[in-house]
RNA sequence: GCGGGCAUAACUCAGCGGUAGAGUGCGUCCUUCACACGGACGAAGUCACAGGUUCAAAUCCUGUUGCCCGCACCA
């Protein structure tokens, strides 16, 4: 049967052998890359997009969970015959990229990028890169991702690139990009811009801080501000009330005097924006520094006084505080309007402040110029895709439509430009031949004396002249005259001429492109033809915005259509109190460390590397010792790729809970060991295949084939439906339940029997089933399944096997297998021998105790179905004698432990062994527990209308358990009497 | 403020119109028999609360309470 012997067979499955063998050998074997061939010849192709994780990255549970169902996808379609594609590739992450080799670079050798100039500081990401820019592929590799490595791609490879220059050029010649000067997110720490989403509002204490402002002309009269940035008060121009504000009615359009600075314009006006109740009903107005205040300022046509540098310090605007950091000047300002007695009091209050997501520091909304790309058209289109009754992109759990529809309707035109230099470099040319012309025009649209015209008087250079333009000239002159966007390099050509932009991209700009940017677009690559668009796009929900959203924008845009048919949002993994994972938390999980094992010792020392705030570092330390006592233990790829799906329900966030991943890994255990039984205990000699045993399947093979369809079903379902803990599900079950603790018990019998053609058939059985559930199970367990696949007859004496599990076909329901009635058999035999062993263990017997039955029956259908089985359940139930009777007649002994379904009786001899007040005892509870059914029962036909108006169905249903409850309770009452 | 999710056994979660399920844990018994990462048996839930719809509600609707998550924001 095999030429494995049991010394070669330990009874624990060993996952990283398992793991070690099979990857390479599936790479070799390019079981990963798409039939091209078939492809073409016409057959759809199954095509899934990896969200590229961060070079800078680490695997995190996250990726572990995406890995796992993308996983499961791919190979499910894959053995479906599908040519599938699943691409990997890594993202450039322009600014967590650029601050940790800043970091280091400032660690050992005290230099800033600006020491190093562009090009040697991008020379050193570079370096950085290739160091370590694989450590992430290959922990995802070691999770048994089946993605096309061979396909891999890098946001900041030469395909990619060419593929951002292009739709950059595309949109900047239909009017999608423009240069604006905007209120944006500005980073003080990491001196760039960000994104809407790039920023976070945390909630924090701050005090709500009231000065006055004198009126103008009349300094007994004055009008109070409240305010939780005192600082910008350098630069107010207005104060805000509400219209109807009787309070300040009279004030409406009077000036006011502003403490520090005389000829400073201040006035009050009047907004419905403004909330009567809140602080004292009046607002400083801030143009230059506040989102709300900017547009107030617009709708009023205020001024804008920028008080800042980049680096959030106090400019020449701030007169004497110039120079100060912002909340140094905070602190001052106070002071000076306290000395000046213009301090009305103030109090304290929980808001929210917006900080950078990259370096946490607060943001400083800043008047700045920067590149936009116009959203309303892409969301317009993209809101078309997912809108009406057939869908084009469907968004699952379709909870999210919602959201994904508000953000759609809601968002701002996208700031892309980044002030870094690791990403892609903006490809727009200034030309230089130009500068003068577009001086002059500038100037003479102004009417009075520009700064661009005194640089140029100082005879600057033409690089540091435009640089002054691009600060100074409004943008349309810019964009109409100077700026030029090139899919060529025209500083390259003609650096005399052309200068190229200094900001790079947003980092999601090129990650919006990845659908097709990987296939090769611009180019009309035969892969592009083949593989785009997708079947799904799965990923977190976090970067819904970030990333798909734009994704779908630009694929709809570029490529005519959606990227992918699917979003499917899987949940985020949190840790078993529901809190998110987070190193600086303590409560993160290594997904390796689930795999591999980790001891306590071993986590507590790995914890004390994670910056932990030391205040909490105790209460994390003892949180572990008492969450993982035993420390955490191996459960290999498999095991913890299992455990996620499993818990990876729709609607909730994953709690990742490690007593549940052992009961995931002792089931791995179990299926290693089921494998062991039907190689070692099932015989010598070959397997038939099932087709040639059909005719002589028992009973109990037609029932395990039967379910094994049905199974097949369920698996294939929820796959299709992203109910990867529903796959999960129906395995463990039927695998553990239907196939280990009833079918293999049973076939035991047979193998020992001496019917050759029943144990043939049997064998086949046990090596269908086999077959069958590992290939059912292996998108999700793709090494153990491949480990014991290879094991089976057949195939170990080509060992080592080319031919895959990885690529063997998907099972399909066969309808000719399936046989309710062997089923209804089985289970009655099932019910009879539990029966037997409840008496037995209420009885206080040995589980090993054999006894003598009788089962009594009041159909000749279940007395033939039990003789048919008889030696199975003498078995299984560890029966010495049955007896099997029909009712009448029957006689039953004094001394016995009894138990009834509706149909059956079963009565254990007892003599000498019993206790007989227990058993009445157990009877009494079994009879209490039948009443109590029955009289749900009744009452359910005693309602007026039951019969009537439930379904013909639901009112047979009920009449038959009736019934049966009627029959059970005559059982159960002899058999009481007869002890009594 | 707007939107969304969750509340079921000690814990982690399925079920989502027809009389409550799993894993872990717990209790009792069992190591010659593939597996003690095992087997058998058992105890354990008024399905958050209050109304409503229905012959029938954990399941649908409304409200309440408690957690959680987006988005926006009060200076």
């Amino acid at each position: 049967m095999t030429t494995t012997n049991a010394s070669e067979f330990p009874d624990r499955y060993d996952p990283q052998a398992a793991e070690a063998r099979w990857y390479p050998r599936w790479v070799d074997a390019g079981v990963f890359q798409p039939d091209v061939a078939r492809a073409r010849g016409g057959v759809a192709p199954y095509v899934i997009m990896m969200p590229p994780p961060n070079v800078t990255g680490s695997l995190h549970m996250g990726h572990a969970l995406f890995v796992t169902l993308q996983d499961v996808l791919a190979r499910t379609h894959r053995m479906r015959g599908e040519p599938t594609l699943w691409l990997p590739g890594v993202d450039h992450a322009g600014i967590a990229t650029q601050a940790v080799v800043e970091r280091e670079l400032k660690r050992h050798e005290n230099k800033t990028r600006h020491d190093l100039g562009r090009e040697d500081f991008l020379a050193r990401v570079w370096a950085w890169k290739e160091k370590n820019g694989d450590r992430i592929v290959t922990q995802l590799k070691a999770l048994g991702a089946s993605a096309d490595w061979s396909r891999e791609r890098f946001t900041m490879d030469e395909t990619c690139n060419r593929a951002v220059v292009e739709a950059f050029v595309r949109f900047w010649e239909q009017g999608l990009v423009y240069r604006g000067e905007r209120l944006i997110n500005w980073d003080p720490q990491l001196l760039t811009s960000l994104s809407d989403e790039e920023v976070e509002h945390e909630e924090k204490d701050g005090e709500l801080w009231r000065f006055a402002y004198k009126v103008k002309g009349d300094e007994s009269a004055e009008i109070v501000v409240a305010t939780t940035r005192p600082e910008t008060m350098l630069g107010d121009v207005a104060v805000a009330v509400h219209p109807d504000d009787e309070r300040y009615q009279s004030l409406v359009g009077r000036e006011l005097v502003h403490p520090f600075f005389a000829d400073r314009r201040v006035v009050v006006i009047a907004d419905t924006y403004v909330d009567r109740e809140f602080g004292t009903g009046a607002v400083k107005i801030t143009p230059a520094h506040d989102p709300n205040d900017f547009e107030m300022g617009a709708r009023h046509n205020l001024p804008m006084v920028n008080i800042f540098t980049l680096d959030a310090r106090v400019n020449d605007a701030g007169g004497r505080f110039k120079g100060m950091e912002r909340y140094e000047a905070r602190k001052a300002v106070k002071k000076a309007l306290e000395e000046m007695g213009l301090e009305r009091g103030g109090q304290q209050i929980r808001h929210k402040v917006t900080v950078s997501q990259r370096s946490g520091v607060a943001i400083e909304p800043m008047l700045s110029r920067q590149f936009f790309v116009r959203t309303k058209g892409f969301a317009e289109e993209a809101l078309a895709l997912a809108g009406g009754d057939d869908p084009t992109l469907r968004i699952l759990p379709d909870h999210w439509k919602k959201t994904w529809d508000h953000f759609m309707l809601n968002n701002r035109d996208w700031c892309v430009s980044r002030q870094l230099w690791w990403g892609h470099r903006i490809p727009v040319y200034y030309d230089l031949t130009q500068l003068d012309a577009v001086i002059a025009a500038d100037a003479s649209r102004r009417g009075h004396e520009t700064e661009a015209q005194r640089a140029k008087a100082q005879g600057l250079d033409a690089r540091a002249l435009l640089a002054v333009v691009l600060r100074t000239v409004d943008d349309d002159l810019v964009m109409a005259s100077l700026a030029k966007a090139s899919r060529e390099n025209l500083e390259a050509q003609d650096p005399t001429r052309w200068a190229q932009e200094e900001d790079v991209l947003d980092t999601w700009f090129s990650s919006g492109l990845w659908p097709f940017s990987t296939l090769g677009w611009p180019e009309q690559t035969e892969d592009l033809t083949l593989f785009y668009p997708g079947a799904v796009l799965e990923t977190g929900s976090d970067i819904l915005f970030f990333w798909v959203a734009r994704m779908v924008w630009f694929g709809k845009h570029l490529m005519g259509r959606s990227p992918f048919r699917d979003v499917f949002l899987h949940s985020i993994v949190r840790d078993a109190d529901g809190r998110k994972m987070s190193k600086s938390e303590g409560n993160a999980i290594d997904p390796l460390d689930v795999m591999g094992g980790i001891t306590l010792a071993d986590l507590v020392a790995k914890t004390k590397t994670y910056p932990v705030p030391e205040k909490k570092l105790p209460n994390v330390l003892k949180g572990l010792e008492k969450e993982y006592p035993e420390g955490i233990p191996a459960s290999g790829a498999d095991g913890l790729r299992f455990t996620l799906a499993a818990l990876s329900s729709w609607g909730r966030d994953v709690k990742l809970s490690i007593p549940r991943a052992a009961g995931y890994r002792a089931f791995l255990n179990k299926i290693w060991n089921a494998t062991r039984f039907v190689l070692l205990k099932g015989g010598g000699g070959p397997v038939q295949p099932l087709d040639a045993v059909r005719a002589d399947l028992g009973v109990a093979d037609r029932a395990i084939l039967s379910q094994l369809q049905r199974v097949a079903g369920e698996v294939s379902a929820a796959i299709d439906e992203y109910r990867f803990d529903a796959m999960a599900n129906a395995i463990y079950r039927f695998f553990w339940t239907e196939f280990c603790d009833v079918y293999v018990e049973l076939a035991k019998a047979v193998l020992e029997g001496d019917d050759v053609r029943a144990r043939e058939a049997t064998r086949a059985t046990l090596v269908t089933v086999l077959d069958t559930s590992m290939r059912l199970l292996h998108p999700l367990c793709p090494f153990l399944t491949e480990e014991i696949w290879q094991l089976l007859p057949g195939r170990a004496e080509r060992w080592p096997s080319t031919d895959f599990c990885a690529v063997s076909p998907w099972p399909t329901p066969d309808a000719s297998l399936v046989d309710e009635g062997a089923e209804r058999q089985i289970a009655l035999l099932s019910d009879v021998a539990s029966m037997v062993r409840n008496v037995r263990q209420e009885s206080g017997l040995s589980p090993r105790k054999g006894v003598s039955v009788d089962v009594v029956c009041a159909a000749e259908s279940s007395r033939a179905t039990l003789e048919s089985v008889r030696p199975m359940l003498l078995r299984y139930a560890v029966i010495d004698a049955l007896n099997l009777v029909m009712r009448e007649g029957y006689v039953a002994p004094k001394l016995s432990g009894a138990h009834a379904t509706g149909d059956v009786e079963v009565v254990v001899h007892l003599e000498g062994l019993i206790d007989p007040v227990k058993e009445v005892e157990r009877l009494a509870r079994e009879i209490a527990r039948a009443e109590k059914d029955l009289d749900g029962l009744q009452k359910r036909f005693a309602r007026a209308d039951f019969v009537a108006r439930a379904p013909v169905e639901v009112v047979e249903q009920g009449r038959r358990d009736m019934a049966a409850l009627d029959e059970k309770l005559l059982r159960l009452r002899a058999a009481r009497a007869r002890i009594a």
